[in-house]
Order: structure tokens, then C-alpha cells, then sequence
DNA sequence: CAAATTAAGACAACCAGTCGTATTATAATA
DNA sequence: TATTATAATACGACTGGTTGTCTTAATTTG
């Protein structure tokens, strides 16, 4: 095997398990060690892919969102002229996969900014751009959904996909505390299924 | 000075400096030794006071809430029959306070929920009865607010205080990462100023 | 003086990061 | 094509520092 597809391979490793044990344990709460042995990588590698804890901090955090795009797009695109429908999808997709690991984790993104968006400000540009983006796909869905009538048009797209975020994103925390997706499912009745409505 | 009473002291010290430095830094970014020297009190003294940082942690929440919902009390008792005036004011305040501090810190126990909510059990019912009896409080204004004629009635305000703290939380979470307190007046508007008004 | 409380420092475990060496791949030369 | 030269990468022992916790001695109290 070529040295540069392995090192590809390695760095793919690295942020998986990276993005697996941040979300779970925190930033500071995860040593190196534990994510390289994890994934048998020796340490000296580690620092000739990233050149810092911060900075694999950051490529973690781009690294973590890809997927959700992805299957927001996905459900969009899916749907015919029901993009409602596909976001309700999406969210009571999470929400279920949420119950399947124990209410384990819940957003690296919201995780890491309560815990180093004070500190590193690497980490808080890569968090803001990456939170930038979940939004934009939201927002999308939104005003897709605003042109087929189902959501009201008093309102931009992009307020109350933020809002959605926001709510989210308090919703769970409050799901790790309560140890229950009732906050999670709270919030897409009470703004997708009540505040948004047409 | 009585032995007890000094006692009391250094607790109540190590806590209100344990509320700064967590908020801040996070659990795991905070060493014991930087309490310590910030309020000059030996590590041997520490756990004489608290059994072990997981302890001290759980005891930091608690400590955390009391003024906050002294503030909102206060507010709703001054508050001649409007309620709902009361609580913007309380979030008006908050506001303020955090673009005065220049973002930093935001909340205690959202961030703390993301940090350690799935890794000690002990700190995360700390935040769970705390979170909870935030909610309270604000449950009390919004119920004053419906027998007012201010807040809508067709939502309990049980309900309407768990979407307002969640998404409250969440804004707190988007400022820190945005450098703005955009989020939070949104929040405030769009839930206070619209979507639970009568 | 006896008992209980406090404080100081020792402790092993762990941290992120470094550095000299070993290994491998590529390029140059014959 | 075979051999050598050069560069890039892999590696893990090691560093200085810090962590949370515990043992032990000093101090205070009744």
C-alpha cells in the first residue's frame, strides 16, 4: 500500500475515534494517548498529520458535522415537494438513534463550545463555521418548505433556523441531564409542529 | 476567629472561585492547585472541606443557581401584576451582564452538562435538580403571567419554562461561538415576544 | 492531656509535546 | 536495471510539568 493513501487512512482513524471519544469525555477529559491507542497509532505520527492537540481539536469538529449534512440533503432531496416532512424525518431519525445509545454524547459541537469556546479560539472559529453550515442546511429545508406553504413566510428561513439550532442544542443538554428525549421531542413539536407552521 | 466559622469561609471562597474558574475553563481544564492559589487555602485543607473534586464539582453547581434565582424572585415580587415585564427584565439584565463580561463563561451548568453529563453521576444530578429548579422559578413568572392575561393559556407553563431554559441554554452556547448576544435576544423575542404571548 | 481537625508535602499517574533514530520511499546516477 | 543518495515519514522513549489523592505530622480544641 502507497505511504500516502496509509496516511490518509491513518488520519481518517484519528478523527473518527477523535470525534468518538471528544464528544463522549470532552476535550481536556480525553488524553492523546487514549485516542492512539485506540486506533494503534504511535504518537510521533500523530503530531506529523496535526501539529497540535488544538489543532486536531479543530479538524475533529469539521470532521464531525459531514454526516449530518449529508443526511439532511439526502432526506431533502428525497422528498417530493415535502421538505416539512423530510427535517421531521431527520429529527426524529436522531432522536431515535439517541435512545439506542443511552442519551450517550449528544452534540460534539455543543459539548465543545460550553467546554473550550472561551479558550481556543482555533476551536471556536471551526465551531462557529461548522455550526455556521448545520444552519445552512436547515435553513434550506426551511425555505423550501416556506415555498411549498407549510411554514409561514412572516419569518425568515434564516431566524428560525437558528432558533432551531439553538433549541436543539439546549434540548440536548437537557435530554443528557433528564436522561430522556422528551426535551428533544419538545422542541421539533413545539417550533416544526406549532411556532413554524403556515 | 472560631475554627467553624473560618471554615465557612474558606468553603464559601473555594466555591464562588470554583463557579469563575469552571465556568470558564471547564472541569477537566481546572486544576485543583489554581482554586487553591487563587484563594489562598492549602490542597491539604481542600479535602478536609470537600472529599474530591467530583464532590467539590456537584457542590459548585449547587452553589452556582442561588443568586440567579434570588434575581428573578426579587424581580417578580417587585413586579405589580406584570409578570411578563419582570421576566424580560431578568433576561434584559442578563444580557447586559454578558456583554459587559465580553461573552465569556456563559452558563455553569450547560456547560458542565456537556462536559462531564455523561461521565460522573454524581455532578450530573447536581445539574439536574439544579437545572430544574431554575425552571421552576421561571415557571412560577410564566404562570403568574397567564392568570395575568399576558401569556397564553392553551400551553401549560410548566411546558413553556422547559422550552424557554432549553433555549436559553442553546443561545448561550451560540453566543459564546458567535461573540454576540444576538442569540440570547432572539431567544427572548422570539419566545417572551411572540410565541407565548396571549 | 487526649481527641479531633487542619495543613503540608509526598506520591504515582498522567499530560501534551519533543527529539534522535530507524525505516521507507523516491530520485539520481551509473 | 542495479546501486546509491537524498528526502520524507514513522516511531516511541523521554522531558518537564501538572493532575487528583493520600499519608503523616503539626496544631488546635475541649
Amino acid at each position: 500500500m502507497s505511504r500516502s493513501t496509509q496516511k490518509e487512512i491513518n488520519r481518517e482513524n484519528l478523527l473518527n475515534q477523535g470525534v468518538a471519544l471528544l464528544m463522549q469525555q470532552g476535550y481536556h477529559g480525553t488524553g492523546l494517548q487514549e485516542i492512539l491507542d485506540a486506533v494503534q497509532i504511535p504518537k510521533g505520527s500523530f503530531y506529523n498529520y496535526f501539529g497540535s492537540k488544538e489543532n486536531f481539536g479543530a479538524e475533529v469538529i469539521k470532521h464531525y458535522i459531514t454526516p449530518y449534512i449529508q443526511q439532511i440533503t439526502s432526506y431533502l432531496e428525497q422528498s417530493n415537494a415535502d421538505a416539512l416532512s423530510a427535517l421531521q424525518r431527520y429529527f426524529n431519525e436522531s432522536i431515535a438513534e439517541l435512545e439506542r445509545t443511552d442519551f450517550k454524547g449528544g452534540c460534539l459541537l455543543g459539548n465543545l463550545i460550553g467546554e473550550i469556546g472561551d479558550s481556543s479560539e482555533i476551536c471556536r472559529v471551526a465551531l462557529q463555521t461548522t455550526l455556521n453550515s448545520y444552519r445552512d442546511v436547515l435553513q434550506l429545508g426551511l425555505s423550501l418548505a416556506q415555498q411549498q406553504g407549510t411554514i409561514r413566510t412572516d419569518k425568515s428561513a434564516r431566524d428560525m433556523a437558528d432558533l432551531l439550532v439553538n433549541t436543539w442544542q439546549g434540548a440536548l443538554l437537557r435530554m443528557k441531564v433528564e436522561q430522556s428525549t422528551e426535551p428533544l421531542k419538545q422542541c421539533c413539536q413545539a417550533l416544526l409542529g406549532d411556532f413554524f407552521k403556515a
